[in-house]
DNA sequence: AACGTTCTCGACAACGATTGCAAGCTGTTC
DNA sequence: GAACAGCTTGCAATCGTTGTCGAGAACGTT
């Protein structure tokens, strides 16, 4: 014991662990283990005992240990590329699932620095089978993960996916949010696109060319831009929407974030929203009912999808025989809401 | 190997372990995991040997099995009670302090159900030691925990705790935001304060009171009301605020989510902000910028609390000396930020 | 009093990795 | 050609748990 230097007895105490319980009560690790799990074959008197000297010494299992020997950790994690509101609201519902229930949340948050798809690959292999008993992906870039426990993706790459996805009706959504500006008298209507590598992204845009279509509005690339769906990558996109000659009168921005941005692009410029240019967005984040003015957009139930996500997910870990079933493939509906960001545009057909 | 039944081998395989890649590498486990933690003596030969099989496999090293036998995990947890604006941006600026580095985040967070103390204590002793190399609390509700691993708090119970704590001059910034609302000539000014529990409440109540004795202006406990720092907790005070007979010209917010809270509030009573009623906030998440009227509020570094609080961890983790050292303490400076949502009350005093 | 049950509890082998130590193999030097 | 040094590699202990198995105690039955 003294062979060790100890820079750490300041204030920081060893961890008790089940042995020191066993040795302080008298009784063997074994049977320490039975009281903690509560398990039959243990004397009254011998399990008062010992939960005396467990609450006597603060002792907690290691979670660490426990999985490794049992497979099962009751903890599911959540990979998110990033904290932002859309990924929020996913946690939250996640979250929500888990109440009452005997699961536990963690989290891993990656976005500092560099390779998504090898950080996910890492996070996902080297997580499972040990810490989690299963992962919800949100927004993953890998489409493919090969794993030993059950996964589960919200806004996937592909909803033809190898495990159960999560999505709202993108192409839907996207539909009635275009047709509500053709509606109001808009024809030139720019996109602000999303992640092409989301299914979602690509099939909002469907949604938009599909609604130009229908109306007999000629498909025009010019006002089709990428925007990478955050504010930081929307901004250059937005400018350049707006910068063009002949200026859209209205924009659908892919997502809410993108949406915000456009209107502050816009208004930078010294455009009035919904006067000068309607805007409208999808998500429907607790965000888009706070900008100025209050944002038009395509509300999906992000919390939903968590929520589902999570109970799916349960399922799969506990009845194994699911497994063997083709995944399912989720589509909650959409809803619009309309606020204050569009508006007939101001001269009626250009 | 044929007793058990093996539900899962539908997609699932099982977990590559080290022994798999020894076995086909045809060398020793002890071989592999040098490979994998590129330690010196392994001939070039058999690293790339054994290299080549680890990409063949996909073998990642287990973290649980790691972090059990050498108590470096190169992992940070960080533990939140809920994802709201104020940690997603701590969080921000925890994953900054990370990039770069050799670290990596998870998230705990809490939030499903009941009891908060417990479920703190539970997973600080849970992981402490085992999983995780340090911790970050965020707004704990806990002052103490005995653990055996270094931790930080942000935005603590009080400035005095056993560890190192990061919060903002919460005091100094009450007092810059009270004062601003005493310039532009308010004397019946409302306070909806935050959890008592926290230091920064309790400092912001401080300064606000203080502003408010500096001015001559007689406190009048009638104002003063608890808002719980949520938008779900602000809402009855702000309403019972706003209902007051002599109703208050101007309501200082203790944080953000409160003043938003208190903004829409009012819009529902009909009064109209800044005209009828100022609002100022604390914290200046991104929110309180896209709210409408744009929110006055106070501005403190978020992001910043959370890059430092790493950064500490991280030299605590890494220099055990230093964990003899007294814990510092950090105050960050806060600034006024004047958006619309203060103005000169309509009958300047009344 | 002898025997069979049931109950309680401890020993011990995993789980998947890391690491100190010693053994094997080469090659050098006298 | 023997002794030794230096590399490379494997053996085995260890981390904190859980789960299986069997030993022994306690009790009831005849």
């Amino acid at each position: 014991m003294l062979d060790e230097p100890r820079f750490d007895d300041a204030d920081l105490h060893e961890r008790v662990t089940i042995g020191d319980v066993a040795e302080r009560a008298g009784v063997s690790i074994a049977t320490v283990s039975r009281v903690v799990n509560s398990r039959y074959g243990v004397a009254p008197a011998t399990f008062e005992k010992v939960k005396a000297v467990i609450d006597d010494l603060g002792y907690e299992s290691s979670l660490i240990a426990r999985s490794l020997r049992s497979q099962r950790t009751h903890v599911i994690g959540v990979l998110v590329a990033d904290i932002e509101p859309f990924s929020a609201e996913v946690l939250k519902g996640a979250a929500n699932a888990l109440r009452g229930g005997d699961y536990e949340l963690v989290v891993y948050s990656g976005g500092h620095g560099g390779d998504h798809v090898g950080w996910e690959r890492r996070y996902v292999s080297r997580l499972s089978g040990t810490l989690t008993d299963g992962t919800v992906l949100v927004t993953p870039t890998v489409a493919e993960v090969s794993l030993n426990q059950p996964v589960v993706a919200v806004d996937p790459q592909s909803s033809e996916s190898a495990f159960p996805t999560f999505a709202s009706q993108n192409y839907e959504g996207a539909l009635t949010a275009t047709r509500h500006l053709i509606e109001l008298g808009h024809r030139r209507i720019g996109f602000l696109g999303g992640r092409r590598d989301l299914e979602s992204a690509r099939l909002r845009e469907q949604g938009y060319r599909d609604a130009l279509h229908e109306a007999g509005i000629e498909f025009d690339a010019e006002l089709v831009l990428e925007g990478g769906f955050k504010e930081a990558t929307a901004a250059g996109p937005a400018r350049q929407l707006l910068a063009l000659a002949d200026r859209p009168s209205a924009v659908f921005a892919a997502n809410d974030l993108s949406a915000i941005q456009t209107m502050r692009t816009a208004q930078e410029l010294g455009l009035r929203v919904p006067d000068d240019l309607s805007v409208i967005g999808f998500d429907n984040v607790p965000e888009s009912a706070l900008t100025h003015p209050p944002l038009t957009t395509v509300d999906q139930s992000i919390q939903a999808l968590g929520f589902e996500a999570v109970r799916t997910l349960i399922a799969l870990i506990e009845q194994p025989a699911l497994r063997r079933e083709p995944p399912s493939h989720v589509s909650m509906p959409t809803k619009l809401v309309v606020r204050q960001s569009t508006a007939a545009p101001r001269a009626a057909t250009a």
